[in-house]
DNA sequence: GTCGATGCAAAGGGTTTGCAAGACG
DNA sequence: CGTCTTGCAAACCCTTTGCATCGAC
């Protein structure tokens, strides 16, 4: 929010050149989707009819192998919600290892909650376990009070378990 | 554990009965071995192999068609550990709603924290969220301090994201 | 030119489904 | 018989891969 857009992308731009590889118009218009849909946790075949909104000529795998090498940097998070679908959201500006989802059951719909709530767990763990979290996913299913209501976005019903 | 495995293969009986199932040799066996390797994680496939052992002409569309509805009945819970498969739990003796997972991103191991620690957390959701938690999921991934020494278990190399 | 990146189509792997046959009241 | 269940094979879906081509230094 306090960057914008193309700064983002430039950043990124720098982070792949670091590794060796190049921003092509394909990777930056699928960088794009994927910042104006920041965590709306979009599926590759999603990001991939996004894309060719803007670049038609794009292949699916073209998008699948880019959302890969982002997920290898770290520039995405690969999510799986039990959909079938792998899923990706961006992580700019270190709301990386920092958010937890909300999943009704009854209207489907995918809220994320942006705090941590997970640092004294974590630090439980690394004394009772020994064992050093470098990420952790939290997620809680349930219903909505109010969702018959329909005062909730529904963005999809999905038939995910766990 | 205070009830013997053939108490509960009764009570799921039970379970398929009201909801007019039966209970076939077929689905016996294949809950035989869920309760066997109780909290292992098995994928459908390893079921099916381990089934095929006391049962060898068992298909694996069965089996699949087996824990689906396991699932369905609440009886077996399935999971998505990013591996590309889905993995099932009996969740037996209440002990459902509260195990939590440490995934080693070295050696793949899978460790199970037998203990709800998120109980304050669901009532925070209900409070600020307005949003009934009837179940929840907590993965911290990273790294066993001695994991070098490979003095953990480690069941799978897994190539899991998030 | 070289080497990475792309598009296409084919292959891959896990899961589901159609269908005829079987089990059992 | 009627209904549920099974085994087999084919279909399905998402994802990955092989390969020839393209594009930028």
């Amino acid at each position: 929010m306090t960057t914008s857009i193309l700064e983002q992308i430039d950043k990124i731009n720098r982070q792949l050149t670091v590794n060796g590889y190049k921003l092509t118009p394909q990777r930056e218009t699928t960088l794009m989707v994927l910042l104006e849909n920041e965590k709306d946790h979009l599926s590759a075949e999603e990001v991939f009819m996004l894309v060719r909104q803007k670049y038609p000529d794009i292949g699916l795998a073209t998008v699948y192998r880019t959302l890969e090498l982002l997920a290898e940097l770290q520039i995405v998070q690969k999510m799986n919600f039990g959909d079938g679908v792998a899923r990706f959201d961006l992580r700019m500006e270190g709301h990386d290892h920092m958010h937890h989802h909300l999943v009704c059951k009854v209207c489907g719909a995918l809220e994320e909650i942006q705090e941590d709530w997970l640092t004294d767990l974590e630090q439980r763990v690394a004394q009772e376990y020994g064992f050093r979290v470098t990420d952790h996913r939290l997620d809680f299913m349930g219903v909505y009070q109010n969702c018959k209501n329909n005062n909730r976005p529904c963005k999809r019903t999905s038939k995910a378990v766990s």
